[in-house]
DNA sequence: CACGACCTTTGCAGCGCTGCAAACAGCATG
DNA sequence: CATGCTGTTTGCAGCGCTGCAAAGGTCGTG
């Protein structure tokens, strides 16, 4: 549907008597513009309803006033609760936000730290990569400003922004094991390049048990391709096949965590008498599941504004600021999944 | 980050030694191009690492390449699963998706359906309105190709695109009187101007109960102001402290069901043997929840690459075709809130 | 060999805006 | 009254691309 000619500054100046350049400079607000000129080029303005044409304002600036956040998977709560802040935080400082989901592809994802297919759709990605490893995020664009989220060490081209994983593992598994259960197991693994995120969960984990000098069950740490249900219920249903099954676990996700307590309960097992489960990210779901899910509460307003924050400066700047290494606060959410129900609560 | 100058056309013409406007017909894939030109054109391009600037195309061309998603709340699994499929849509047709959350606040709806603040920033719009009312929809740009999504009837000039909510509405309450039960609530109605939705699905709930000869009581179809855990947790509190409690609830959306079964679970009550509960949307959590949910299914596929479809057939019109009023399919899926746990199957 | 038909390539203008620097006040000062 | 200063307004060029129409080539045909 081609629409019609629309108003320009071109008519808006013609209409108000002073130079096009006059109207661009009281539409962006310049200082300078006497009171008269700035009210009559404002009649025009809204006689007219004007409105700038962003495409051409960003061709002329040579920036696009959009930002691309890349995640593995829109679908998946701990993401979308994330964007949602994220959105938020951009649109305030009147940048967009362009959306993309790479399905963990690392070919994807490997273009989209290089501009994309073309230049100026976005003058900087904020990223939450999956697939790509730190080989491939060296070799990428340099000019391309980058905030990282998630547990990549920061080479000193672009921001990384998280929690203390390996901290928050530790303080999840020593809650599982101040709970007296002494077969612990870990469902999430990763032991590969891209699992970058996952082992820094292990390491957490085995801290844990080294602090109070105890020995990690090797066969109940479990490898998941992903974080998701699926994953994590297929994980449980081989931990409870094994001739000595755990008595707690430490999930990756909430949504492993959920997945797990969904074998658990088809089996016919309680949560936590039989089997403590904690979880990872604080999704709302884990908040009204059955049982409640006990889990590590990353600050995730406090991530996204701060990626926003530190993006938006690197887009700003002339020099490239340091590649700096930010950490949010998190906290460990205790509920029934390791809790047990509140009082006067039975079971369904 | 000022980026020094890039390569354009005219660079990879002057490599070429062809004029810039070939080199455009070559990078653009048009026809009328003889082997060798292209050959030799390709080959400075990728010499150079051309890649074409977007924002320079868009502006001579009048468009922007970009089509807008906005729904109220980027968090609600609904939305989020929608958004994933209408993503990958737009991108296999070229189209970048630019996302924007209302909190279903209606001046910021308004403001969507007018184009935004400035031009050309989005070439069409898919909306899931929340707040909007019919009015607000009528005095819109109407240059400005629109989809709905959701439950709104379309006055000519948009499509809308969504499944059948009286008939699903009436399944699944039927589906709750077939189980035998008496007393069936509804959480989730809206009986005010902008909550269309929730009133379709109010009517299928009486229209089953019409289809049966009884009567709807009353004090059981419940109003909550979103389709959120918490609204479907409040309610189901509310109804349980009735004299006569329902024995089984429709709820508008699985996260009501979900937090109406928190509730029930809370309070010592067994789903589906006290009440049965049945949700909408089929989002992934019901299916891995204690117990799970049976809820109407709408095929989401569908309707996304339906809306994105139609949207860039509106887009690339000259004369705007008619709106369309198109209906996705919709399944009812029977889990264990209704059918109680699949065999050999306790509880936690 | 001239001519028209068709295919390929080109030049130019312009999308609507902003950066830059020059031009032009208005005003106080020497 | 000339001079310099600050504050305001303007003109021009150009961001990098595409639409358009015209120019240039190639070829078959009369």
């Amino acid at each position: 549907m081609r629409r019609g000619r629309e108003v320009t500054l071109r008519d808006v100046a013609e209409l108000a008597g002073v130079s096009s350049r006059t109207v661009s400079n009281v539409v962006n607000g310049y200082a300078n513009v006497t009171e008269r000129t700035r009210l009559r080029v404002q009649r025009a303005v809204d006689q007219l309803g004007y409105r700038p044409n962003v495409l051409a304002r960003n061709l002329a600036q040579g920036r696009s006033g959009q930002i691309a956040v890349v995640v593995p998977y829109l679908d998946t709560p701990y993401f979308s609760e994330l964007l949602q802040s994220i959105i938020r935080a951009a649109r305030v400082q009147g940048y967009n936000v362009l959306i993309d989901q790479t399905d963990g592809d690392r070919d994807h994802e490997r273009m989209l730290v290089n501009h994309g297919s073309s230049r100026l759709l976005f003058d900087g990605v904020i990223f939450s990569p999956l697939g790509l490893s730190q080989a491939a995020l060296a070799d990428r664009d340099p000019t391309l400003p980058l905030v990282i989220l998630g547990e990549r060490v920061s080479d000193g081209t672009f921001d990384h922004v998280g929690i203390d994983d390996v901290a928050a593992s530790r303080q999840a598994t020593e809650h599982l094991l101040d709970l007296g259960r002494s077969r612990v197991a870990a469902i999430g693994d990763q032991p590969y390049e891209t699992g970058e995120a996952a082992q820094l969960r292990t390491r957490g984990f085995r801290e844990a048990h080294e602090r109070r000098s105890l020995a990690v069950h090797e066969e109940l740490i479990i490898r998941t391709p992903r974080f998701n249900r699926p994953d994590g219920a297929g994980a449980m249903a081989h931990l409870l096949d094994l001739d000595h099954p755990p008595d707690a676990v430490f999930c990756y996700s909430d949504l492993v965590a959920l997945g797990a307590i969904h074998t658990l309960v088809s089996r016919g097992l309680r949560v936590p008498e039989d089997v403590a489960v904690i979880g990872y990210d604080d999704i709302e779901d884990g908040a009204y599941s059955n049982p409640t899910v006990t889990t590590i509460s990353p600050d995730k307003e406090m991530i996204a504004t701060t990626a926003v924050e530190r993006l938006l400066l690197r887009i700003d700047s002339r020099t490239p600021p340091p590649g700096l290494e930010l950490r949010a606060p998190h906290k460990l959410v205790v509920r029934e999944s390791t809790a047990g129900p509140a009082p006067g609560r039975r079971r369904a």
